[in-house]
DNA sequence: TATGAATGAGTATTCATTCAT
DNA sequence: GATGAATGAATACTCATTCAT
């Protein structure tokens, strides 16, 4: 449970503990259901609470979205690195180890992560705050790239910035695609496939096996 | 103009077709301005035109959206592709020129762009329209791979259709964080390290003078 | 009819203007009979027309009571005096008129003047509006005061705009009790009356006939 | 204390007196605030207790702000007289002492006296209640006038109730406007002048100091 | 007594769409 | 074709009041 989560239920009895659970709860399944044009009135209902205990506990669709989002916030941008940096000649296990967190994480939550993608078309100041947490791992990113580069084992020729867009963008975008429209994809492929053709891109060495994975 | 568009126009008189003319050019630009929230009064009135006029041509804010991307799919969705396929050995110089084409069409329509990205959020039934005709394109990458491979010229290990997909989501998702955050990118920069990194990815040469270019 | 009217109207087609005059006198009697907590629901059933209609001409409940007050607004604080500046020898003649046709407005309007009073405590705004008429009008009061000092004919102990002040509070909160409780009081003695305090207040002459009004 | 107050607190256990008191207290400075618009959370609030504890002692807004009134009825309408009837000569004397303590006390209790001058437009029971204590004043000064015109000491063309609302109207409305708005007054010139007007209005013989006061 | 969670009636407001002229 | 007035469904949000603990 993210800290702002638990600040928010801190000062809260374990009753009230209870009800808000519930309407974050509830928000989940209703966003899922409904994308965020997802009535407050619904939510309420759905989580067997009056319309106003709404307002007891969230000022705003914004705000439930925001508490249903802490999780995944955590678990796509975590405060910090969840492996340390490899060693330059493990990178490839590393990229592949990434985006297999990413892709199954993202097909986890599925409709919800297609939600974020579509927020700033509907609440710019929510999808602020993810832009913030994504460049903050877009940031990592570069920075694993120049470290690659230093050790003389990624392609010199890249720039680390535009890169870390670009393959960031890469995986996300595929992720996406996957889950919104109905594209046939095997995760494991996916897994070695964008990892080919991420370790491709920088040039950095792909062991054999993958070599021969289809 | 879009047979789609001719269509429309063609039992019009000139006034009418004036005024349709009208309110789709107001369309564009309300459209850019205030996302798909943006009113059909506002449409309207920045057209010069009463408010009723607007169903006169237009049954709802997602048919008037449509003729304003009319222009767009045709530009980033062609019917046929723009050029022949490329002999092998000019495979980066394609690769480059297709990336630039995309870039520079992408930045030139801007927010309406951002627009349709995020539609499905908003207006599902039109971005399955846009769902079709991006696939088409897809599509012609992934034969375009294939050819590559056949002819030696790309990495076999690549899965043509997993490539197509992400190398496509890595250009169109650079392009949508460009222009909707304000990250600084040079046009040039970014065409050649896009290309670099998609022809790296797929293993495809790449001629020398790029790999000194930053 | 006043001008701010005439301009809101001249936009409108006699359709309109026959909705929107209907809203402003339904508004009115909803007014009287609800103070300002009257509710916008009301107004338009009371006008015959549907909810959505009244935000067709008006923007909030202030704006429709600004168009109900204009009216008075305009009788109590004509943009210039209705009469010249009399003579001093007819001093008490023109105090007299000018009590008169304030108390008969005042209880022409009522209820609705009431409502001007206790303005302030509901819509800040708009009693600023009526504040700034008013302050005109004291203004006024406080010029025709020096000039009957000037002319020797009023007490030169008094002070002009402590004067104005007062006595013009004076005559406005007998208004306000008259209207607003159901206090007993006959319009020709009120005025003879208010008008000798008046009088007397400023050691005006005050002719012989009234002397002996009661 | 009012006896009001003091039967309502007679009941309670000392922490249940101590918590009413904050309660009042606390609602003399919201209400001063917010007007009568102020929200019972807020009270409760600011007395530092749960929101519901305040229905253990009021039954609703309106009930508290009578509590907090209780003091400022007693100040201005006070059961008795605070001074015996003044002999006739000592009229001016009377008049000016009254004047001086009315505008001392609207002062000093400031926007909560504006808040009882728009309170009929809010609530209208709570209204009545000050009317009722209101008269009474009035009557107090209607025979007062009546007494000096006996003694021959005032005009006896003045109807001693008209004037009596008209000359108390006048010092309420001015100080009325003296601190709802940022007119600039000084308090000794205001007791003077108005004392003045008030007693030129009667012909009640002023002092030859107050004729040179300006 | 005190707490604070729960309630839900009440009201304002927006805007796509229809339709008489 | 054009107009613009009229419609009303949809929904958010507030806050006084109740009540179980």
């Amino acid at each position: 449970m993210s800290s702002t989560d638990a600040e928010a239920t801190a000062s809260l009895t374990p009753r009230g503990r209870r009800t808000r659970h519930a309407l974050v709860d509830a928000a989940k399944e209703v966003f899922e259901r409904d994308g965020f044009a997802a009535r407050i009135t619904d939510i309420a209902e759905h989580a067997g609470v009056a319309h106003g205990t709404f307002y007891t506990y969230f000022e705003s669709k914004e705000e439930i979205f925001l508490a249903v989002s802490q999780e995944l916030l955590e678990e796509f941008f975590p405060g910090r690195p969840r492996t340390d940096a490899p060693a330059p000649r493990d990178a490839y296990a590393a990229i592949e180890s990434t985006n297999r967190q990413y892709l199954e994480s993202y097909r986890r939550h599925g409709r919800l992560m297609v939600l974020w993608e579509e927020m700033p078309g509907v609440s710019p100041g929510l999808s602020g705050l993810i832009d913030d947490a994504r460049a903050a791992v877009v940031d990592r990113t570069r920075r694993a790239i120049l470290r690659l580069q230093s050790a003389g084992a990624a392609d010199p020729a890249v720039d680390a910035r535009y890169a870390a867009h670009a393959l960031g963008g890469m995986v996300n975008r595929f992720a996406y695609g996957w889950v919104s429209r109905d594209e046939e994809f095997d995760l494991d492929t996916a897994v070695t496939q964008l990892s080919l053709l991420w370790a491709n891109a920088l040039r950095v060495p792909v062991p054999v096996p993958q070599r021969r994975s289809r």
